[in-house]
Order: structure tokens, then C-alpha cells, then sequence
RNA sequence: GGGACCGUAGUUCAGCUUGGUUAGAACGCCAGCCUGUCACGUUGGAGGUCGCGGGUUCGAGCCCCGUCGGUCCCGCCA
């Protein structure tokens, strides 16, 4: 190229005036008045007009009539003042323009698929089909900036404080517990595969076995397992490893990093201690072991109104075990009407299985329609002071054998009523950490008890006992943090001790052997002396969609792939040679062959 | 694995309820006019395998079945 730029399209001010410089970039918008016309030149850091007269420069003004949008053009000319009147306040390059007397055209761009400037202007698809020029809009370039200021905040909070970083295998050893792994076959090895990893768990554990006791990897982490609003195929992780430390330590130290980040990303103060809550206080308060504590609407108990009522529903659910638990909706009963009531009552039905949605509404100092008419006035009268009920408020009540789906299933009521009437205040952020989460939970397809956070979880010490007679007792030392309804990151403390770990496997049902052949090299580790220690992983994508403000975790990535892990720029996954295939020792099935060719 | 919604011009959508002449609009694109615009304005023009396959019908963008793709949710995600 001729001109090579002098400046960004972000810089010049009426500072430069009368400076001649050059600028490269991209044409934004194009202005064409005949006598004169004008180009918004945009680069990452701005946009900058430029002019062409062609009174002046009658050649180079003729050749851009011809340019088209997202053109790639150099212009050199002289910064000038705009005309008084003709200041753009909105841009911060607007109080100038770039007089061109030179331009040279470094690539033209085809008819756009939608407009750069206007992301709203494609579809998701057609968006993410072109990726790259979606990367040009301001929201992208956006929050991937967002996305660099949090590597680095990450990187220089943790390096101060003595934390190495150290890079783990991606080709690793298949561990089937948890998610499904991603494989790739061994050409060099016949019938065996690698995995991707689910995290680097195994590999951060062996570290501080290995005497790094203060451990973080920014990484890759690959889980093929459905994918929603807020996950990938492949997702990034701030992994944590600490040795020698309990709880609270890394419960402070990733306390301390979120604040450093929220400060340096955004600016944003979050508080000094973040709030500690158990899982069960979650579950009783929120329904919800990631509660979205920017709003109450808080869960309230109704199993002792409920076994006084005449209501026999409530009164079975009781009578076996369940659970009758409220929420009270303030001041829409007007506005829920039948049938927005029964709307509800499907929705719940449908995504989580219980038999109804209850429901009473507050008016005249009492509470009527519903399910009202199975209780006294006295019974009626105290539940509305006991929750401070006001006239408008609407009750709305569930109940199932399955305890657990019973709070769950108002949980989600209270966020779904809470977005429909934007009861959710926006850029407050709100963290929280969960603790005390059950160590294991029973798995009904598998027959036994299966770890809830991962099988090197240790018990809480005061419990171990109950490992033999009641295990789902057992609480572990496990943590998640919790920003805004958001499982931002999750960790716990390990369990470092041979007969412990071994202990462990045979509550999971796995035998001596089986855990020798699945995760022997760790077992075998532990041999060596191996320190206490835990950690935490954050959700790094989670993490910059909050500092983003976006919901969608495909606007925190650059090369994002579908709900259904397509890549639909590259169209990856892809069918492969039958050479590749057979190096690879792999043949496909019949029924999937057609498609191949 | 299951459910809901969506797929029509380059793009975003309307048309589908109630099947019927030539499938419309806006933006973009092309050509012209325009010296102070910044969502420039203005005149004209081109542009359609109605995702794909099958069925019902005299006749299908519209109804039915299947399929592919997208989004959101349940299951799943230690």
C-alpha cells in the first residue's frame, strides 16, 4: 500500500488542524451530495469524516462516487474545522473532517449480507454465517475488548500474588464421569482415543502434588453435552488451584479477583464481603442454588396453613413427604387474570412436571378466588399478616411429593413472573457464594449415589460420619459464586487423603478396581505426598456477559458456534476423506455412509 | 431424548386465519439529479426455487406428513 495510515480514525481532534495526515479504514457510511461527498471512515478505535470536493480534486472525487460500503480505502488529505453549525457533538472526532487530497482503494467489499452498522439488521444466522463482519459492529468489538481487559485484570491480579500459570494437555486421558467427552482417535495408537478436556481437574491436583501451590490457566474446556442461551461446546475457564488453604482462603481469594476485575473492567465497585449462604438457605428463600438476589419475591413455607386447611391436594403432598411452599406477587392481581393464571399453570406443568399452580388473590383487607375457599377467614386473615399481604398482591402456591421440584418449580416462577413484569433492576450486580452443597446426590437412571460437584470432593469434616448411615446427608466443602442469578464459578476444597478418596469411590459404587483403571495415575500420586489443597474455576464467557451486559454467551466469543455446536462460517463439524478415516483405523456405520458422500 | 417458536427479494418483514389473476413494503443494490451531510435528500430501475422432499386438491407461499437449519426451554451439563 501507498498511504499507510499516520493516525486512527479515533484520534484527531481540533488539535490537528491544518496537520496533514493519513488514515485507513473501512467506509461506514457514504454521503454523496453531487458537489461534495463525505465518508464516515471507521477503524477499531473510531470514526472520522472525511470530504472529497470536487471542486478541488476533481479526479479523486469522480473515483469516489464509485465506493461502496465497508470498502478498505487510504485517504491523505489536511484536517480542517467543520463549518460553524456543522459539528457532530456525538462523534468524538466531530468538531473536524479530513479534506482529501489523495486516496487510494485497498479492497473493495461485495454487496454486504446486512448492515455493519446496524447488527439488528440480519438474523442470528445469517450473522454468524459472516462472522467476521459481525465482528466489526460496535457491540462485538465491544465486549471482546471487555474480554481482553478481564485476561488481563485476571492475569496481573493473580501473578501478584504469587499464582504460576501453567499450561495442561488438551489431548487427555477419558475420565467418563460427568459430561460426555469430546474424542479424538490415535492414529498411532489402533482403538484408542484421547478426550478434550471436560476441565483440567486431574491436571490441576497433579500440580499441586507437584509442589506448585499456586496455580491459574486461562483454558479451553470442551463438554459435548446440549447447549442453552449462556453455554458452549467449548467454553473458557479461569482455573484455580491452592494448596495448603481451607475455605474461606479461596473463597476470599476469588472474592478478590472478582472485585479486581468488576474495578478494572468497569469500574464497578462490588461489596467488600460478598454474601455466604447455604445451599439450603437457597433452596428455601430463592428455589434455586444460583438465586437472582437483585429482586425478593422470596419463597415462604405454607406446610403448617396448608395441613389446616380443608385443601386435601396440599394435605397428601404433606402426608408423603412434600413440600407447599408460596411466593407473593405484589400488586399484579388486576393484571393476572384467568387466563394468564392458566398460562402459567401450563408453563410450569409442562417444563417441570408438578400437577398445578395454585393461587389467591389479595382484595378488600382479605384474600378470595383460588384455592381461598378451602380455608377459614381466620386462617386467611393470618396469612396475610404473617407475609404482610397487601390488597392486589397475588399468592400463587406449589406443592409436590418431590420437595426438592416443589422449590425449583416456584423458583423458577419467581424469575419468569419477575422478567415479565421487569421487576429485575438492570447493572446492579449482585454477588453471592453459595456453600454447603450436598457431596453427593442419588442418581435415579445410574442406581446409586453420584458425586454433585466431582468425585475428589471433600466431605465437610463434621460430617463424615454420616458417610456411612446417611449419605445424602452429607455436606460437602464445596462452593459456587453466584452474580445475578449466574453460576459464575464453582470449586471446592479436595480431598487429599488415600482412604478418604477411596471411601469416596465406594459410596459412588466403583470398585477398587475400577477406580485404579479410571484414575489410578491420580490415586497413584497420592502415594507421594500430596498437599491439602482446592479451588475454583469461573465461567469465563459467563463472567464477560455480565461485564457486558449481553444474555447471549455467543456475543462474549469471536467464533461462536450454534445450539447445535455448527459452526456455520466454516461449517464445521464436517465429513472427512475416507483416507483420513482409514489412518485413523475408524469406519463410519452404514446408516450414516449416505450422508458422507 | 422431548417441547415451543421461526424459515417468503441481498436483508428485515407482511401475506398463511378463510387455498384462486401479476407474491407486496422498507432497507440495501444499480442508474440519474443534488456543495454541508452525518439514518442526507430525491427520481427511476433491477431483483423471488416462498428452506428442501413428498402428499391432499382442478389449483398450495397458505392445508397435511417428513426432513434440514436457527432460537429459546425441559432433560442433560461431575
Amino acid at each position: 500500500m501507498r498511504l499507510k495510515r499516520t493516525h486512527t480514525c479515533g484520534e484527531l481532534t481540533a488539535e490537528h488542524i491544518n496537520q496533514e495526515v493519513i488514515l485507513n479504514g473501512w467506509i461506514a457510511t457514504n454521503r454523496d451530495h453531487g458537489g461534495l461527498i463525505f465518508i464516515d471512515l471507521r477503524d477499531r478505535y473510531g470514526k472520522t469524516q472525511v470530504t472529497f470536493s470536487p471542486e478541488k480534486v476533481p479526479e479523486i472525487a469522480a473515483d469516489a462516487k464509485r465506493l461502496g460500503l465497508e470498502d478498505v480505502i487510504a485517504v491523505k488529505g489536511v484536517v480542517s474545522p467543520r463549518p460553524k453549525g456543522n459539528i457532530n457533538s456525538k462523534m468524538s472526532t466531530g468538531e473536524i473532517e479530513l479534506d482529501v487530497t489523495e486516496l487510494e482503494v485497498l479492497s473493495e467489499s461485495a454487496p454486504l449480507p446486512f448492515l455493519v452498522s446496524n447488527r439488528e439488521s440480519g438474523s442470528e444466522e445469517l450473522r454468524l454465517e459472516y462472522r467476521y463482519l459481525e465482528l466489526r459492529t460496535a457491540e462485538i468489538q465491544r465486549s471482546l475488548a471487555i474480554r481482553h481487559k478481564t485476561y488481563q485484570a485476571t492475569r496481573s491480579y493473580l501473578a501478584e500474588r504469587n499464582f504460576i500459570e501453567v499450561e495442561t494437555p488438551v489431548l487427555m486421558k477419558s475420565t467418563p464421569e460427568g459430561a460426555r467427552d469430546y474424542l479424538v482417535p490415535s492414529r498411532l495408537h489402533k482403538g484408542r482415543f484421547y478426550a478434550l478436556p471436560q476441565s483440567p481437574q486431574t491436571y490441576k491436583q497433579l500440580l499441586m502434588i507437584g509442589g506448585f501451590d499456586r496455580y491459574f490457566q486461562i483454558v479451553k474446556c470442551f463438554r459435548d453435552e446440549d447447549l442453552r442461551a449462556d453455554r458452549q461446546p467449548e467454553f473458557t475457564q479461569i482455573d484455580i488451584e491452592m494448596s495448603f488453604v481451607d475455605q474461606d482462603d479461596v473463597l476470599n481469594l476469588a472474592q478478590g479477583l472478582t472485585r479486581s476485575i468488576f474495578k478494572r473492567v468497569r469500574g464497578e465497585e462490588l461489596p467488600e464481603e460478598f454474601p455466604r449462604m447455604s445451599y439450603q438457605e437457597a433452596m428455601e428463600t430463592y428455589g434455586s442454588d444460583k438465586p437472582d438476589v437483585r429482586f425478593e419475591m422470596q419463597l415462604r413455607e405454607f406446610a403448617d396453613f396448608a395441613s389446616e386447611s380443608q385443601f386435601e391436594g396440599f394435605k397428601s403432598v404433606l402426608a408423603n413427604g412434600g413440600r407447599v411452599k408460596a411466593i407473593v406477587a405484589e400488586n399484579l392481581a388486576d393484571k393476572y387474570s384467568r387466563k394468564v393464571i392458566d398460562g402459567l399453570t401450563d408453563w410450569v406443568k409442562t417444563y417441570y412436571g408438578v400437577k398445578g399452580l395454585a393461587f389467591m388473590k389479595a382484595e378488600n383487607g382479605g384474600l378470595s378466588g383460588g384455592i381461598s375457599k378451602f380455608f377459614t377467614d381466620e386462617q386467611l386473615a393470618s396469612i396475610r399478616k404473617r407475609w404482610d399481604v397487601a390488597d392486589n398482591d397475588i399468592l400463587f402456591f406449589v406443592a409436590d411429593e418431590d420437595g426438592e421440584r416443589a422449590l425449583q418449580t416456584l423458583g423458577a416462577l419467581r424469575l419468569e413472573i419477575a422478567r415479565r413484569e421487569n421487576l429485575i433492576p438492570e447493572n446492579i450486580f449482585k454477588p453471592l457464594f453459595v456453600l454447603d452443597f450436598p457431596l453427593l446426590e442419588f442418581g435415579p437412571d445410574a442406581g446409586r449415589y453420584v458425586a454433585r460437584h466431582h468425585p475428589f470432593t471433600s466431605p465437610q469434616l463434621e460430617d463424615v460420619p454420616l458417610m456411612e448411615s446417611d449419605p445424602a446427608k452429607v455436606r460437602a466443602r464445596a462452593y459456587d459464586l453466584v452474580i445475578n442469578g449466574y453460576e459464575v464459578a464453582g470449586g471446592s476444597i479436595r480431598i487429599h487423603q488415600q482412604a478418604m478418596q477411596q471411601q469416596m469411590f465406594k459410596l459412588l459404587g466403583m470398585s477398587a478396581e475400577e477406580a485404579e483403571r479410571r484414575f489410578g495415575f491420580l490415586l497413584k500420586a497420592f502415594q507421594y505426598g500430596a498437599p491439602p489443597h482446592g479451588g475454583i474455576a469461573f465461567g469465563f464467557d459467563r463472567l464477560i456477559m455480565l461485564l457486558s451486559g449481553t444474555e447471549n454467551i455467543r456475543d462474549v466469543i469471536a467464533f461462536p458456534k450454534t445450539t447445535s455446536a455448527m459452526s456455520l462460517m466454516d461449517e464445521a463439524p464436517s465429513f472427512v476423506d475416507e483416507k483420513q478415516l482409514k489412518e485413523l483405523h475408524i469406519r463410519l456405520s452404514e446408516d450414516v455412509k449416505p450422508a458422507a458422500e
